[in-house]
DNA sequence: AACGAAATTGAATCATTCG
DNA sequence: GCGAATGATTCAATTTCGT
């Protein structure tokens, strides 16, 4: 469903494609108002036999020392100029994925550093049915490289931690993905039976990337939209999408596909969330409530003890403070979380003080 | 043992540890020289502040003067000049290899390509054991990247497919290779009993490396020395190496290390293959299956002896026991990894045990 | 001595809120 | 804006400790 936002002076074109060359199109909507870009761009700019100089002339064989680096010097110049303006159309706190492989990744690392954007990863896609390399003289290309950047150092990005710790059995996500290539009723052909794409993305790299490094409403822009499954996925996860796409015949397979799309249920698009987005409790409501009588005691896991004053602080030995301080004081630790370092007696058995805080927090949900 | 060759007006110092400035040092040496370089520079990690795991203990960062540039201009910089050199250091058909992480391998790659090399692959180090993200604030750095690139498109490097191929039970060597960091007894320690480099890399990816891209006999030069891993794994494989290191801790280090160093005879070669989670093989198998013969001795690198008994235990002096309890005994050292401390003689040479165990869980699989 | 528990460690750009 | 306080967070392999 198309839909636009108010940002600003301009509107933002939500979930439709835009026709026409990216640079562009970028530069026509409104600064600050993206949340995240995922972007594919070609790598392949010196093989089309149709590369430009900066000047416009057209290069011919690219074959000696020089037109090499010319053709450097221009694929340089085109991603500078891309990733200006989708650095401008980012939000303080947005975020960019691009992907490549090893002909175009380093520049597309080197200008994102020296642009400003700061990366958090890079990220290997590791190809479980890769195609081989028939001639033997190298090793088997079996992997692409994808680069996460926050827009600018210390910028508080989206991370999922949870929800891709969940992905993963319960271990933390590396850096190094193992997915297959897009093939079978995934890969969309074009009317004449052959594949409508050369590089479409397999829609579980997407999934990954949207379900880790944005929520649900954000805004996601796609400048090298290609047959879409960058909207497809995040209309599947209830994000908003913008797509750009200079050819006719790709943008034309991308709108079958959107319409095809539905979205996910809301259960279905709920994460495990971090505890970091739970309300904050001060230890001091659980003496308030009840939930802690002032004068009780506290204890660790290896024995120590502290009483509980009336204020929510704890006495301990010669110290006095926070849960926080005491547990680190009598740890001789720089810090230590009190919630889950203390634990009161309740019915015979040690009960962590996380467990009241949890309960306030159920309290605070219900009213 | 150090000997030389004449190519053109200079003597090439084969085997032996250049003390000094890379940049400086590859200055003096003749150009159109060497076979292959493989650099491990350092990666300008930028760390800010400590960072402690979530028992409070503190990371042992790489905070070293060696690591410290003011910026990306400085470090690039610093790349030109020594790709410069390294470039013209090259025969016309040699290679280099460069390994970095997601702070510096853009910039190394970049830089590469803008020279005229000739990016062959991309491959990616999955590390079976990383350091995990404490904070959870970002993917696991599972992996590390090298570029493998030809000195000039065109040029007709060295590839051993055969020779890949079969340290991949048979199977083309892909782009994604995993192994595990450099620890254990492998990890050299300094007199302190702390790690004798904060960055050394494991044998077992000079070895794919070297097995996989030169021939016995090259000249292989490592710019970025330290602890000299290149210089073992090539004296193992009976190539020649020069070494250039700056700090003469890492210099010593090395020497000691490569004195120590064997060339393995082809028996060997053919075997100590690729490491893997391999299943357990106890010691007493090798006696079972007449690998080793009971009142065979073994040896370790620095000279002790110890006899075969019948049922797999070792006698040595006053002592009797495992492999490893023996090891340990020997050394004075609380534990000892008997796989890689015992060798024994076979064909005038020392073969180390691990080799036999490799033999034996090659079988196993075939069957 | 043997086994299992506990401790150690590795190229790391590792926080957010409140006053 | 700044300093202080709160409080969230780890995997695999090896080595050392304890029963």
């Amino acid at each position: 469903m198309t839909k636009t936002l108010t940002t600003g002076a301009a509107a933002l074109p939500l979930n439709t494609i835009l026709a026409g060359d990216c640079i562009e199109e970028m530069r026509r909507l409104p600064e600050a108002s993206i949340d995240l870009i995922f972007a594919d761009p070609p790598y392949n700019l010196q093989l089309r036999g149709d590369l430009h100089r900066p000047d416009n002339s057209l290069v011919d064989a690219v074959n000696d020392a020089w037109d090499q680096f010319t053709g450097f010097e221009a694929y340089d110049a085109f991603t500078r100029a891309w990733l200006t303006e989708a650095r401008r159309l980012l939000k303080p706190n947005g975020a960019i994925w691009v992907i490549g492989s090893y002909h175009n990744i380093f520049r597309l690392g080197a200008e994102l550093q020296t642009q400003g954007f700061w990366i958090l990863n890079d990220v290997v896609w590791r190809k479980s049915n890769p195609m081989p390399n028939f001639r033997g003289k190298r090793l088997t290309n079996a992997h692409e490289t994808l680069i996460w950047a926050s827009r600018a150092e210390g910028a508080r990005y989206t991370f999922n931690y949870e929800a891709l710790k969940s992905l993963n059995e319960g271990i933390q996500m590396r850096s190094d993905w193992v997915l297959p290539i897009c093939t079978g009723h995934e890969r969309l052909k074009g009317a004449d039976g052959q594949k409508a794409h050369p590089t479409q993305k397999p829609e579980a790299l997407l999934h990954r990337v949207l379900v880790g490094t944005t929520n649900p409403g954000d805004v996601v822009l796609d400048p090298f939209f290609g047959t879409g499954t960058t909207g497809a996925v995040a209309k599947m996860l209830g994000r908003d999408w913008i797509g750009i796409e200079r050819e006719a015949a790709y943008r034309e397979v991308a709108e079958a596909r959107l319409d095809r799309v539905r979205r996910y249920d809301r259960d279905t698009l709920a994460v495990s969330a971090s505890k970091r987005t739970e309300p904050r409790v001060p230890f001091g409501q659980l003496v308030e409530r009840g939930l802690l009588r002032p004068g009780e005691m506290l204890r660790s896991m290896n024995g120590k003890i502290a009483k509980i004053r009336a204020d929510g602080t704890l006495v301990a030995d010669d110290v006095t403070g926070s849960i926080h301080q005491v547990g680190a004081h009598l740890e001789g630790a720089p810090s230590c979380n009190g919630w889950t370092y203390w634990s009161v007696r309740r019915e015979g058995r040690d009960l962590p003080i996380d467990v009241l805080r949890q309960q306030i927090r159920a309290e605070m949900r219900d009213t």
